[in-house]
Parts: structure tokens; C-alpha cells; sequence
DNA sequence: GGAGTAAGTTACGTGCGAGTAAGTTACGGT
DNA sequence: ACCGTAACTTACTCGCACGTAACTTACTCC
């Protein structure tokens, strides 16, 4: 069988394209402006495949989000598995930067609003708990009001995401330096900005 | 004419009404999701009184973002118009912290997505571009690397938009509070946070 | 009190997009 | 070669929500 007369393919082929052209097309557009039909056109095929494999739009979106979830978390979670309090922080900054470069469309639908506001807000929200949590001890060992943790969790995440989105728009840094930068100012502040900020190395063990 | 039997508004009464309506459904539903007919119901009206005011939907959700984006930056710019660089920056964040407190509804819409991508986006874009300004020439003094300055002027904003979100969810804390601590992030930096940052005087030249 | 206008209503047209039923074509094994 | 199944298409239904045309009611000013 030659490749270039394969008009058919398989279930789990078919599923994959869907589910990257998807991606794709609800980054550029949003959930809502985007309709089942126009995918389908993407991918060559009519409406009812994709019925058969995802069950409807929902369906199809909810799978995307789930991986694009997933793959963030579990990047995240390798980089902050182990090391100093500082080399984590610096892991998970890191990390989450190179999920953005190494997967913009992800990015921008989770960043959007979704249907059952699965998506970025969760994703933030629990990401926020944990790191929330980890200050919440801190400051007790150093005596600092704990109500504030969750304050300056969700700071840095603010902080982490917006500059994410401001690079995706203006690609002209390295991924190192933007890191750098974020992470000079989380433990520096801004008063006592570096000149040229140290650059962390980036993680060898992910792909 | 008695208040009680009144049944008919003038069109600028209904105007005022029917944006005040349409604030708080947008906030609660997003633009998609909201329908004119609901807009309407709410307002104890017909459907073709808001195509004579506004025009459409887009009509009336552009006069309600208009309003919004305006408020806001007449607050911020009032707030950083004099003052050393520190008192403008506090400035600015205790005028946008208050606006969120003080207007949440139009916080969420402005957070949320819209048709022409009018909104946040454009507003924090803007910000974006005026701290960054300042930031590049106080960088040039400094010796810093000016193409860094919009990172931290994206890296601030964020911050303190993120800062604002979570604190409308979990509104335990006074603006004060809340100001000073951002603040004390962005001036000292995480490694010398204060036990009690000190708090910056709310404004009082607005209501 | 009645004419004129501003405010508001009912009842529709229209289009688009989600979802489906029934039929058709390629492919793979025997 | 041919049968069965999995992949795919055509051709619809249905409902919702934007927008509009034509009509009716309340208020105001002489």
C-alpha cells in the first residue's frame, strides 16, 4: 500500500489529526467561533467522523484540554520532583517557558474560555494551591502572616503567565533569558536588578 | 406622576439601565453565552428596545467596555500624574486595585474574551506600553538591558491583575493590605519580604 | 381633551451551526 | 474473488438567537 493513495485511515490516526488540527484552530479562534464543520474542512473529512470519535465539539475539546493538561503538569512536576527550594522554583519557571516555546497552540487554548471552564483557570488554580502550600510553611518557619501565601502564589503565577504571553507575541528573547529575568526579579525584586542576570540551565531530561 | 406607576423610562434612564444590565450579565456569562433576549428579560423589556439604543449586541457590549476601559484608566492616570516614581507606581496599583473593588462586574468583563478582541488585552497592552516607556529610560540611566523593560512591565501588570483576580474570589483581605503586599514583592523582592509591609495611604481625592 | 411623538410590543424572517440517519466506498482477511 | 467490517459521505432535521417590520400604548404640550 503506497502512500500517496492512502485516502482512508485508521481510528487512532484519525483521532490524532483531529485532535492536533483542533488544537490548532481553537488556539487561533476560541471555542465558540469555531464550528465542527470548519474543522472537519481542515482535515478533508465531513462532519459525522468526528462525531464518531469524540462524541461532539464538547468531546473533541475536552480531550485536547485533558492532554495539553497533562503534558503541562507533568513537566512541571518532573522539574520540582527534587533540589534545593530555589532550584525548584527555578525548575518549574523553566519548565512551564518551555512548555509555551515548545507548544504555543496548547498555550493559547488553555489560556481562553472554554465551555465548563476546564482550561487554564484550573490549571492556575491548582498550581496555585501547591505553591501556596509550600509558602504557607515557609512563612510560618519565618514567622511571616500566612493568609499572605496565597497572595504571593498567585503573584508569581500572574507574573510567570503574563510574561509567557508577552514573549509568545514578541519571540526576540531566549527562552534562558526570560527565565532569568522572571526569576532575578521573584528573588531579587526590583531594586537590586542584575545587569545581566545569571542564566539557569535549561532541564537536559525533557525533549 | 408617581415613582410607583411609572412604566416607561426615558431613553437615557433606559440607556443607563440597560448597560448597568448588561454589565453584570456579561460578568456572570461572558459575551457568547448571553443572549440579547436575556438582557432584556432581566430588564423587564422587549428585545427590539435594545436594537433602537445600541443598535445590536456588539453595540451595547462595546458602550459597556468603553465605559469601563475609561474609568479605569481615568482612575490610574489621575493616580500616577504626580509624585516620585515609587508614589506613582503605588499609586497606580492602589487605583487599580480599587477599581476592581469597587466596580468588580466590570473587571470580569473587561477579563474576559470579546468579539473584536476589544477588552483587557487592549487595555493592559496599553499599560504595557507606559510602564515599559518609563522603564526603558530608567533602565538607559541604570545600565540595564532596555530590551528587558517591556518584560517587566508585563511581568508587574500581571501580577498584579492575577494578584486582583484571586483576591475577588477570596476578598479577605483589605485594598491596603493587599496593595502592600504587591508592592512589597515588586520593591524588596521574595528573599526580604517584610513581616508587615508597610501600607500605602489610599487616595482620597476620588470617590 | 386631542394630536403628535417617544417608548415599547408582538410576531415574524433568516442564517448558522450542532447533531443524526441512512446509504456508500475502500480495505483486509480467508 | 468475495464477504464483512470499518471508514466515510450525503443530505437532511432542529433549535436557537440575532435582527426587523409593522403595529400599539403611554406620555406631553398646547
Amino acid at each position: 500500500m503506497s502512500e500517496s493513495t492512502r485516502t482512508r485511515l485508521s481510528a487512532g490516526e484519525r483521532r490524532n489529526q483531529l485532535v492536533e488540527i483542533g488544537r490548532k484552530t481553537f488556539a487561533e479562534k476560541g471555542y465558540d467561533a469555531t464550528s465542527v464543520e470548519e474543522i472537519a474542512e481542515r482535515a478533508k473529512i465531513s462532519k459525522p467522523v468526528i462525531y464518531e470519535h469524540f462524541g461532539g465539539k464538547e468531546g473533541l475539546y475536552a480531550v485536547i484540554v485533558d492532554r495539553e493538561m497533562e503534558y503541562v503538569i507533568s513537566r512541571i512536576s518532573a522539574a520540582i520532583s527534587e533540589g534545593t527550594p530555589r532550584e525548584r522554583l527555578e525548575g518549574a519557571v523553566m519548565a512551564f517557558l518551555l512548555c509555551v516555546q515548545d507548544r504555543p497552540d496548547g498555550f493559547a487554548v488553555l489560556q481562553r474560555d472554554s465551555p465548563t471552564n476546564t482550561g487554564m483557570a484550573n490549571l492556575l488554580a491548582d498550581v496555585g494551591d501547591q505553591v501556596s502550600n509550600v509558602f504557607a510553611s515557609e512563612f510560618k518557619k519565618a514567622g511571616y502572616d500566612r493568609r499572605a501565601a496565597p497572595l504571593y502564589a498567585q503573584a508569581i503565577i500572574g507574573m510567570v503567565a503574563f510574561v509567557a504571553q508577552w514573549w509568545q507575541e514578541n519571540p526576540k528573547m531566549a527562552v534562558e533569558e526570560v527565565g532569568a529575568h522572571v526569576l532575578a526579579m521573584i528573588w531579587l525584586g526590583l531594586r537590586d536588578l542584575p545587569k545581566e542576570p545569571d542564566q539557569p540551565a535549561r532541564p537536559a531530561d525533557y525533549p
